[in-house]
DNA sequence: ATGATGTGCAACCGTATGGTTGCGCCTGAT
DNA sequence: ATCAGGCGCAACCATACGGTTGCACATCAT
């Protein structure tokens, strides 16, 4: 009951990061490509290249992707872990949910005594 | 691989609602107390009750709470399902980029032929 | 009846956010 | 040597968002 806090960080940052349409857009088109820049990924959305260097930034500091230069252009790919790990907290939240909701209907259920 | 569209309204609203720390505290307090209302909600946190009101209002759009009129008050509680269902969708997600991940490599280390 | 308590509505405010444009700097190709 | 393509930085802009205050309306208790 006290796993919060430190793990909440990360968490909050993926969500924030995932929370946005064309971010969301931007991470299909890379798990699609396997590999893009910056660039190329730009002329597949209706934005500029700099609205998608910021947006990649966002998912990179939530660990959502990685970039890595390769001559001239910067590579990004995505990174499953950070998503997974999101998807596990809040799977865990729903069921706690569930655990909590269930021991309020038996306890307004059972009879006074 | 057209399950999509539809459910990710759902999801992004969910996705929107997860990203604000004063909603998810909300949230927890919530589930913690089984049922509370705005006024009760807005004692236990920095912010004003219309604040609180308004982030129940998103929380109630995304379904992840419902309130019910009990007297002059609304008493609001958890819902776990809209939550739960994001949760699969995302766990999902992060299962496709494994294997996608996982597919690339295989082409890559393949040998020419 | 009347006062306290709680909700609902509306206007308003500052800032974060998603977006743009413009420009300078590498790096690779000719 | 030079030129094109791609990246990085900075300034700037509009709007959405989280938050506040003020007030009117409903409801319960005295």
């Amino acid at each position: 009951m006290s796993e919060r806090g430190g793990a909440e960080d990360a968490v909050d940052e993926v969500l924030v990061a995932m929370a946005d349409p064309t971010r969301r857009r931007l991470l299909d088109l890379l798990a699609a490509s396997g590999e893009a820049t910056a660039t190329t990924l730009a002329e597949q959305l209706p934005v500029s290249r700099q609205a998608v260097v910021k947006h990649l930034a966002v998912l990179d500091a939530a660990g959502l992707i990685q970039g890595g230069r390769v001559g001239r252009e910067v590579r990004y790919a995505v990174r499953p872990a950070a998503l997974d790990a999101t998807a596990r907290w809040m799977a865990a939240l729903a069921a706690d949910w569930d655990r909590r909701l269930a021991n309020i209907k038996r306890i307004a259920e059972a009879p006074e005594r």
